[in-house]
DNA sequence: CTATGATA
DNA sequence: TATCATAGG
């Protein structure tokens, strides 16, 4: 999660047009994650009900999901399953990353710097089985496909991405490009002021990049190896520009990584992670209309949700799925391209 | 994060 | 109609 690839990537605008009726893989993980970081109050609360369960990732997948489809999008929300046994060292180290920011956030609190405590308090975001659990039913009942991964989010995704079960993968990170996603939509959220016609949303193609990056597949993977992944810490003094330069050498997988002074065991380990990922196979996704008495028992009965929004959102979303017709999907993920969109200045 | 209501 | 502040659970 998180490749520092910002510098070496040149997105392209992708117009709400262009996404209108298309099925995007969403990194479900990723994305309740930011809603745990982003929904909160003031002081860095996050929203809860009246019996205090956490209610942020409800808040977030419920208006998310309600707005793709109003917006003609169809999303299939995948989770994560058992991560592979070499993230081991990334999961300790975020559990201690935020439990310092825990520390962090009540500190700022007792000094009164509410801008801190919030900043803080995003990091210690924490998601648990049943939080997981119950997205997924309230998914269910919005009628949107979920999937869970035998392994990585992200590897799933990049396989339903590349199989043409659905259009482009859906995340803020860049690792479905390792596992070999054809298309990354980054930036899915930020909708604000696309009504006339701007774009919001970016795409990043991976045969285009490559051949931007003047690398292949393997290189690419060779390039977060040197520059660290959920799975390894990198290599020393490597980030991203420089990892590229020594990637566009193609000097060869051993060569490169002798010259990087990486452990080969763990580079080649590593490697086996992005090129053969554990995933399954999804023959199809069914969209259907949201069931309005379920998802009301979910967040108004159990939650305390306003009934009177939920009934609006739904409508939305429904209105606008009834109007949209869904892209068929296309077999290896390769059809009509999309050009003349304008680069983004990153 | 998105929706909503106030304001110009 | 567009922009801004803030409510939401």
């Amino acid at each position: 999660m998180g490749l520092p690839f910002k510098d070496i990537v040149t997105p392209r605008e992708l117009p709400w047009s262009a996404l209108s009726g298309r099925t995007v893989a969403v990194d479900g993980y990723n994305a309740l994650y930011q809603f745990l970081a982003t929904i909160r109050q003031a002081d860095g609360q996050p929203f809860s009900d009246a019996e205090g369960r956490p209610t942020s990732h409800l808040i977030g997948s419920f208006y998310r999901t309600t707005s793709l489809l109003a917006a003609g999008v169809r999303p299939a929300w995948v989770f994560d399953g058992k991560p592979p046994e070499r993230k081991a060292g990334t999961i300790r180290q975020r559990i201690e990353a935020k439990e310092r920011a825990g520390e962090q956030w009540q500190a700022a609190l007792a000094v009164g710097d509410l801008a801190t405590a919030r900043r803080r308090a995003a990091q210690t975001s924490h998601l648990t089985p049943p939080m997981v659990e119950e997205t997924n039913e309230l998914l269910g009942a919005l009628g949107v496909p979920t999937v869970r991964a035998p392994s990585e989010g992200e590897a799933q995704a990049a396989r339903m991405a590349a199989d043409g079960v659905v259009w482009a993968t859906a995340s803020e990170d860049y690792d479905t490009l390792l596992f070999g996603a054809p298309r990354l939509v980054r930036g899915l959220a930020a909708r604000r002021s696309s009504r006339a016609g701007a774009g919001a949303a970016q795409l990043i193609d991976r045969a285009e990049l490559l051949a931007q990056l003047g690398v292949s597949g393997d290189e690419l993977i060779m390039i977060g190896i040197l520059v660290g992944t959920d799975f390894n810490d990198g290599a020393r003094g490597y980030g991203p520009k420089k990892a590229l330069k020594l990637a566009q050498e193609h000097l060869g997988w051993a060569e490169t990584i002798a010259r990087s002074g990486m452990d080969p065991n763990e580079a080649d380990e590593v490697a086996e992670i992005f090129r053969h990922p554990s995933t399954t196979a999804v023959p199809s996704l069914e969209f259907r209309d949201p069931d309005a008495g379920r998802v009301t028992e979910i967040l108004v009965r159990r939650h305390g949700f306003s009934e009177e929004r939920v009934r609006s959102a739904l409508e939305r979303a429904t209105r606008a799925s009834a109007r949209v017709s869904p892209v068929p999907p296309s077999p290896r993920g390769r059809q009509q391209k999309l050009d003349g969109f304008e680069e983004v200045p990153s």
